[in-house]
RNA sequence: CGGAGUGUAGCUCAGCCUGGUAGAGCACUGCCUUCGGGAGGCAGGGGCCGGAGGUUCGAAUCCUCUCACUCCGACCA
């Protein structure tokens, strides 16, 4: 993408209206753009880190052994009042009325619909089990949406739903679904620290939150510093099993502030560390809850009708934008992992228009595209400094500064974002770094 | 929902107390000089001062109502 095309709002001062560095550095990057109180457009630079952590999102759901559908965002209230959440949800769901007067709702999440359409077409055991997931919008009229998209009332959640024939059965899924959510989150430079926590309106005997360490972060965990401590891919690739994973996390004490247990934490002497995060996944195992509510059975091996046993399990996609930028920024701007940048590199031309300039950079931008690196070539008639303040803030990882004076002595300047590092190196050099 | 604020140019804000024809910086357009880490000069364009009522000869400014947004709290996968 040639950044004198690219639809890139950068804004040089801090809108006010933004708290924490992630709602900031979205604005200003021009990620964002807010449009009613917890309600934001996504522009083309936002856009294209949401499709990535989307990807990611979804690569580990399939790896899971989940099938990706795709449920709407507008659902009837019938299904609703039949497993009794109609009523229970309260007012952060937002209710409609079609032009027929029926009662229609904006989804919050999807245990309804996904058990009404597992009901209709899942009819023997011989058909279990199944996982099924979406990444859809949602919508939950929060009484007070802040923080940018990190606590908007509309936002992008994976949510998935596993139908099992038996307790043993869903258990082994609810573990497998752990550890995908840890190699998720890790995938994109993240630990996602699992603690126990409550059901909520879900409901359930079983359930865990991923959240993300960020001192802006709006939960509070307790929990055995030893977690922290653990190397958790290592944790997953030492062994097969997920339960022994879920085993070696579990069995350290961490819970979310509602959970707290002052008992278990006076064992832990110095070793209990409070800390703030940021909610990125959460997953429940409630059982025959929603099957059993709408009436949703299989056969079994005997002929008997079987409730399955079911869970449900969500990522904050937007959310995460949010929660990565807090995690990664620092003084110039976001620093994004590799994983899930805008763009894998940037060419920095800083003398447009010079012949010998604009040839190193359009070769590096044809190869680089070749390569598949997805570059940002900013081509603008623009004085350097801007130039390199706007690669910094948007968060590009590697950056090659072409000048006429390196041109000269057939050198560019290969720049590492996060470290700062800048070597002088041939503009083939640079590219090989890029394509290796 | 309780409490506190803010709405004036795309952004950050001044002007309001004490009513008298709308301001600055950044951004934008044109020209010139600059050009290696957010340059400078000159000239421009852009605002129903959130909306509606009221007071007044006259309202961004005073009064009433209303809408929106932000912050603290309560609430919350």
């Amino acid at each position: 993408m040639r950044m004198s095309r690219f639809f890139l709002p950068t804004l040089k001062e801090d809108p006010s209206e933004a708290q924490i560095v992630s709602h900031r550095l979205m604005l200003r990057a021009g990620m964002i753009r807010q449009s009613s109180a917890g309600i934001y457009s996504w522009l083309p630079l936002g856009l294209r880190v949401l499709r990535k952590v989307e990807a990611i999102v979804r690569e580990e759901q399939d790896a899971a052994g989940c099938q990706e559908l795709l449920m709407p965002t507008i659902q009837p209230a019938e299904l609703w009042q039949e497993s009794g959440r109609y009523d229970d949800y309260g007012a952060e769901m937002l209710r409609i009325r079609d032009r027929h007067d029926r009662d229609m709702l904006y989804g919050p999440t999807n245990e309804e619909m996904v058990t009404d359409i597992v009901r209709a077409h899942i009819r023997s055991y011989k058909d279990l089990p199944k996982n099924l997931y979406h990444i859809q919008w949602k919508f939950r009229d929060e009484v007070r949406p802040r923080f940018g998209i990190m606590r908007g009332r509309e936002f992008l959640m994976k949510d998935a739903y596993s139908f099992d024939l038996t307790f043993e059965a869903s258990r082994a899924t609810y573990n497998r679904m752990f550890v995908a959510y840890l190699r998720t989150f890790n995938r994109m430079g993240l630990t996602g620290i699992p603690v126990a926590a409550n059901t909520g309106p879900i409901g359930g005997d079983l359930s865990h939150e991923f959240l993300i360490l960020a001192d802006t972060g709006e939960s509070e965990i307790a929990c055995d510093k030893e977690l922290l401590d653990t190397d958790f891919l290592k944790l997953i690739n030492s062994s097969d099993d997920v339960s022994t994973v879920v085993n070696n996390l579990t069995h350290y004490y961490a819970a979310a502030d509602e959970k707290r247990n002052p008992n278990d934490e006076y064992d832990l002497g110095d070793n209990l560390v409070v800390k703030r995060g940021i909610e990125v996944g959460h997953i429940f195992h409630f059982g025959t809850k929603y099957s059993k509510a709408m009436n949703a059975t299989v056969a079994g091996p005997d002929g008997e009708a079987v409730f399955p046993q079911m869970g449900s399990y969500g990522i904050g996609v937007s959310r995460l934008v949010g929660g990565l930028i807090e995690a990664f920024h620092d003084e110039n701007g976001i620093v994004w992992p590799e994983a899930v940048a805008p763009f894998g590199a940037g060419i920095i031309n800083l003398k447009t228009g010079d012949e010998a300039c604009d040839a190193v950079c359009a070769d590096l931008y044809a190869k680089l595209q070749a390569a598949g690196r997805d570059p940002i070539y900013d081509d603008r008639d623009e004085r350097a400094g801007a130039k390199f303040a706007d690669m910094d803030l948007i968060g590009i990882p590697w950056q090659i500064v072409v000048g006429p004076r390196g041109v000269k002595n057939g050198v560019v300047e290969f720049k590492n974002r996060a470290t700062g590092e800048r070597e002088e190196i041939s503009a083939d050099a640079a590219l090989a770094r890029l394509t290796a």
